[in-house]
DNA sequence: GGCATCGGTTGCATCTTGCAACTGAAGCAA
DNA sequence: TTGCTTCAGTTGCAAGATGCAACCGATGCC
């Protein structure tokens, strides 16, 4: 049967997940990064078989997350990060600190390039500064939240 | 074929997507934060099909992001988030985060429970304090940067 | 012109996913 | 105790997704 689609999800994160719920589509996004731009740099970086890149590639390009962009003195084109592509670093930050967090070395440290110092974890920050916890904090619907603050 | 598989990949990121590069696999840990416990309630809140509920839950266990927990006065068992586990909330919060920001609407807001205010959204910050750019980071090999760090 | 490279497409074989039907153990009501 | 229901899966099947290898046309390059 065909796979169940969250396009049209409520939820942010399952709408998400119609777009990198999908382990090739992150780790182009990751090559992106690191920046591979072509076709054949994608392919053998990652190792991944040329139809499926091609589809990945297409969807990504689809939702906007990369762009064919024409390479001049060329008829090929190169594929580059959106801005929105670009918004997909701090998930793939975010993924990596985790799987750092459990077991396995660090091989990788992200650090601050003016002055080279590690950057901070990721972490949740209130209005005021203070770090919070996963448990200081609480989802609520947007339209409850309006109407709190409506309320004071 | 079977699926390539990156659980022994140096990369964590890619590590990680052995564990959460799977959309079902993001969504129920989504709902165990939600509250669900029971294999009854992750499949009525998700709609997954049960088969599929029932391997990844195995997964989910044997990656040692949820437990199971035995229910006293019962013969049933609960799946609970590790402390591992507990560690995806922002992961997901980036995710979510995420798909807020490129269009659609915000149906959810996340607050601190001690003030009622929304949180800041995920950003990277220098050891300092200053809030960080993707442009203004960069990942480098860990021997590279201890090396860089003896130097200095 | 001749040959290699790039960026795919096509054809399988195998896995994975999803639905539905079935099962067996609890739980419960009469 | 019997019968009914719920819970937590298991099994079988159809169809989609994935991976490999072979092929192909349009560059690029000597």
């Amino acid at each position: 049967m065909k796979r169940k689609s969250f396009e049209n999800a409520e939820c942010p994160l399952a709408r998400s997940l119609e777009a990198i719920g999908d382990t090739w589509s992150v780790l182009i996004v990751r090559q992106a990064f690191a920046g591979d731009r072509r076709f054949g740099e994608f392919e053998k970086s990652l190792g991944v078989a040329k139809n499926i890149l091609t589809v990945r590639l297409r969807k990504l390009v689809a939702l906007g997350i990369l762009e064919q962009v024409p390479v001049e003195g060329s008829a090929h084109h190169e594929y580059a990060l959106t801005e929105k592509g670009r918004g997909l670093n701090l998930v793939l930050m975010a993924i990596r600190q985790w799987g750092e967090g459990c077991g396995g070395d660090t091989p990788y440290v992200l650090v601050d390039k003016r002055d080279r110092k590690p950057v901070k974890p990721l972490a949740f920050h209130a209005h005021d500064g203070r770090e919070l916890a996963a448990e200081d904090m609480e989802l609520v619907p947007a339209e409850e939240f309006s109407r709190a603050a409506r309320r004071k």
